[in-house]
DNA sequence: TGTCTGTTTATAAACACCTCG
DNA sequence: ATCGAGGTGTTTATAAACAGA
């Protein structure tokens, strides 16, 4: 409601964020060498007017990624994609993913501060629909015809996709039965039908998705360092070919540094393990997120908190801690937003449909993948959650959806001065969030989480184990020199094999520091002379990323529902010798969208600020205006690939 | 008893970690610049052969350090220290501080591996004393006859010392009275008495710990994030004038990163202030640190605590946390390792000795420091605590110390192939850490902390607030463009002018992607060309770092207390949704050094490698073979500047 | 002695969302 | 009223120092 600009479509050009080529600000080797692998400078990414880049998806051949930003029309977008589909014929798979958003938010590039045109986060359509009550139109099998533009580097725009919010089959089940160590040592690439072997794209994941998939392969959801570097060398060719050997060390600081990850040691002290902390909750493995097979129904935490961010978690898990063991038994389904790399928690309690995909691996499977050889800019992996904590609740006998965004306010103190307008105009936001967390525990009148069979469907272990368990020959008693034996660092002064713990050489004297004054001060810093760098870098190859999707619905804080902020929480803190107490006043917000039309719904997110994550798969069809609990969905009726 | 080289102390130069001029690795900025501000190469440290080194202490003036590594015989640095002091005279102030190791571990430098020449961690004088109940021998009032040896560049050398562990007053307890404002803004370094003004060295604490001093230093212990900028600028002019603007970005990133640090919104959600998580127990203040004051009666917790790191409090907390609140009363005197910039614990119970010196600011103070400048390295402030959670419990009626070495293993199935050879080898050692907790509580025979008045001094709020409240109007009302105005990133392109968020440029096309093939690979990576860096880079100034000290008593893990791990905890975790659950094996080594003299326990700590910080306050003297139980020391008697 | 593993700090960067001119 | 610039907050990536096995 507050800005809808509803303008044209028009197709024009635009310079992605990771398209820029420009020097790499940290790296530490050099040699002057000459500009090989030059990127073509072509950053010929196909949008429409406000940023709309269509992308392939990166497993799933039939699905193309729209990718609009926040100031885009939903509408207006979804109806170009149509026509667009119905001219091209029906040549191929047939999915489109509307993805408002990524990870990090688009914002304006690094170069580029474009301002207003942000691209917000990202929703299932799923969502959407039990945020509207209604349903998806219907624009399946669009064609992907958008793929004869030229797609490669605007595939580096494209940051947040991972996984996806489709219930649709996985691009090939036709090599479900193909072992993963088949497929591992030779010619990753080929699995896909293209014969043109890309330079082994970096995959989409964070460190700590990748750590957390390796772990969750074995069948005793433990492993060794050196197994989770193998692990992921064989699934992800990006690290054996092209990532610098710091990439070890990136991993055993994810370990460290992410207490989900937890370190056994033998009784004997000889061993360590890696395991992840059960109560993390974090079971997902890579083949479920490959088959989109995570069923909410098959794991016993909401999906979303599978790969939530440590701190999300913590939060979560602390607040749970909180609550003192059953006073109140409604189980609060505290389902913060988290754009984890899975698929909708709404999924059919029947056991997943899909034929088990295996030996899956990540390769740019999809069409063509050039892969634009010059991009520069190490890519950062969106978060896995947003860091907010807004929940979306869902009472299937109202069928309405409602954002209850709290805060958590510990203030011992707390800062009463606020003017009306100020209460009125701050009141349910503040989304640079992580602090602010669902205290709600007591007395806020939420609505519940069914419980039906979607959320409380039993502590039932995820589904993979069994055939993870195939997994397990590859790392137990591997012999000790196969790869990762990456020899001898010697302090990389000049050579390219290089310790995974990066070091400085003892160079060059003729070392310059580079000191920055800022001017207007006193600064003795008469002489500063800023080297210019060579523009070498991390070059990672660039790469797409997998669709998130959350389960924010929208704040809608202009319509909260709770118009004044309560004090829900005022538990005292557990700590064994601490002094000071604190409150933790609660704000909430919650948006009562009634009965309104999908596209409102996307209006509404589209308007809203601190509103995250539109994703909308278009393939979804025939959903139309019947009110539905979402407990008793036949997802098979509605999803064409079910059927 | 493994190793005691007992070589003789022959004089010899060594090339210090920090003094190699190498091209920084980070950075973006560039201008090819002349070679201005070019470092003498001069790599002077004076040091002994197996690296000592002899340095100022960072602001007590009448201190030096000695840096041993582990492998040096501390009888005979004593001894030769002991004899320069006499042949030297008594011509200044009087105090050296051994201290074997620093925050990271000195190690091979990264430029070259010197392999065992390894400094292991500190101990406080005072807990070798109680570890063996032995004196430290009197070697005090030693003369700084070392310091007229060229100690600047070897200042960069020293990484670890902070705070002291000695209960000296501080150098200067002239200027107690000045106000901060007063010395702030205007010519920072012209309290210390030398007439050159060094380049603002940066200071040796870490982000987490400079913020932890700002929000400390307000009377409401808690600052917005302009405020703490404002405190750390105003005491520390290294940060307004030779850092880079990325250092805000790093006191953000620290603010999230850390959960010690949460974030307080206003109820109108206007204002939003730092502050340190009450549980979190970190209540020491710059002042505290800096007048050497914080007795470990006038706060709640073992100083220990007060700045560890996070996840060493976290699982301080957490373990203390599952107590069942009160089931066994016994007061666990959880006194894990931290290298923390504090003083000991063990301090007299009488209010501390020292005058406020209020105006506390931190400037190179004491001798020479002409501060080598064209150190090159980005100093890594110390771990403020190591990771090692293993506790040292006295038991004043034994007067012995233990150090019980527990470790977390949530072994859902624990590894049991253990010979009794391994069994015996690598009991209770596994010093990488941070996941062992202690988890004893319940059946754990530890020997408890004495309940007088040493730990158990009540829950008193450091005696430091009033004066910081003197801070408080330095921040409240502050006006809205003062220093921290720095003014418009514009994407840092090339002007100095930067955001405090770094970012790249959208520059060049000429920019070189630079990657590393791992040999022996696939690798399409057939150009691989590292461009040689103008070593450029965040030329901070070198500095010394302050004393550490910490509270694990040796390891002894040839002596383990306990033979076979057992399982003390079984909590069932409390997750709310969790599937699996796990015990946690607990491993238990004690160490019983019933009597020994000093330099035993010195020598058993040099031997064990498991074994951390040695640190000895020469200065101390008189104690001599008293078996004191540390209740009841009157320290006043021992120390000679208490009398 | 050197490598591997683990912990921690520093820094850059992307990005979301906010405030305010 | 809107836009945009900058400030604030969160998260990921990477380098690096260092401890200890
Ligand atoms: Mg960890
Ligand atoms: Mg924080």
């Amino acid at each position: 409601m507050r800005r809808s600009p509803r303008r044209p479509l028009i197709l024009r050009r635009r310079k992605l964020p990771f398209q820029q080529n420009d020097p790499p600000a940290a790296e530490s080797k050099s040699q002057p060498a000459a500009a090989s692998k030059q990127p073509s400078g072509s950053s010929n990414s196909w949008c429409f007017p406000d940023g709309i880049r269509v992308l392939d998806h990166p497993f799933m051949t039939d699905t193309k990624v729209v990718v609009i930003p926040k100031t885009a029309d939903v509408q207006n977008v979804i109806q170009v994609l149509s026509a667009k589909g119905k001219e091209s014929g029906s040549k191929g798979p047939s999915k489109f993913i509307l993805l408002s958003g990524n990870g990090h938010g688009s914002g304006p590039p690094a170069g580029e501060n474009r301002g207003s045109t942000r691209v917000s986060a990202c929703h299932s359509m799923e969502m959407i629909h039990h945020v509207s009550n209604k349903p998806v139109p219907a624009l399946k099998t669009l064609n992907k015809d958008l793929e004869c533009h030229p797609l490669e580097d605007s595939l580096t725009g494209l940051q947040c996709l991972r996984g996806s919010s489709t219930c649709a089959a996985p691009a090939e089940p036709a090599k479900q039965t193909s072992n993963k160590e088949n497929v591992d040592l030779h010619s990753q690439a080929e699995c896909a039908d293209e014969v043109k072997v890309p330079p082994a794209e970096r995959p989409p994941y964070s460190y700590m998705a990748l750590i957390q998939f390796a772990i969750n392969s074995h069948g005793s959801r433990r492993m060794t360092l050196k197994e989770i570097y193998t692990w992921i060398e064989d699934r992800f060719p990006y690290f054996r070919q092209v990532a610098k050997p710091g990439w070890k060390n990136s991993i055993r600081h994810n370990l460290s540094l992410h207490d989900m990850f937890i370190r056994e040691t033998s009784l004997d002290g000889k061993m360590s393990y890696w395991t992840i902390r059960p109560e993390a909750n974090r079971c997902i493995t890579f083949d479920q997120v490959c088959r989109n097979e995570a069923d909410a129904a098959t794991v016993p935490v909401p999906v979303q908190m599978l790969l939530m961010s440590q701190q999300q978690q913590k939060k979560v898990n602390h607040d749970q801690r909180k609550t003192p063991s059953g006073s109140e038994k409604r189980m609060k389904p505290l389902l913060p937003r988290a754009d984890c790399y899975l698929v909708p928690v709404q999924l059919p309690v029947a056991p997943p449909v899909f034929l088990p995909a295996a030996g899956v691996q990540f390769t740019p499977s999809s069409s063509q993948h050039k892969m634009s050889r010059g991009a520069k800019r190490v890519r950062i992996a969106p978060k896995v959650a947003q860091g907010d904590t807004s929940v979306l609740l869902m009472d299937p006998q109202e069928s309405k959806a409602i954002k209850a965004e709290v805060k958590e306010e510990p203030l011992r103190s707390p800062v009463q001065s606020q003017t009306p307008k100020t209460l009125l105009k701050g009141q349910g936001r503040s989304s640079r969030r992580k602090q602010h967390l669902v205290h709600s525990r007591q007395e806020e009148p939420v609505l519940l989480c069914p419980e039906s069979t979607l959320f409380d469907s039993g502590v039932v272990l995820d589904a993979s184990t069994f055939q993870d368990l195939r997994d397990t020959e590859l790392h137990e008693n591997h012999s000790p020199d196969k790869e990762f034996s990456f020899k001898t660092p010697i302090k990389n002064s000049s050579s390219h094999l290089i310790s995974s713990t990066p070091s400085r050489p003892p160079s060059n004297d003729s070392a310059e520091p580079w000191k920055v004054t800022p001017v207007g001060k006193g600064s003795q810093n008469i002489l500063d002379f800023s080297p210019i760098r060579t523009p070498g870098g991390p070059a990672v190859t660039p790469q797409h990323d997998y669709t998130t999707f959350s389960f924010n619905s929208t704040p809608f804080k202009e319509l909260p529902l709770f118009n004044s902020p309560r004090e829900l929480l005022t538990l005292a803190p557990t700590k064994a010798n601490g002094a000071v107490d604190y409150k933790e006043p609660l704000q909430t917000g919650m948006t009562p969208p009634p009965n309104q039309s999908l596209t409102e719904g996307l209006m509404l997110d589209l308007m809203n600020d601190s509103l995250s994550k539109i994703l909308v798969d278009i393939s979804f069809s025939g959903l139309e205006d019947e009110d539905m609990g979402m407990a008793n969905i036949s997802w098979s009726e509605l999803i064409p690939q079910f059927k």
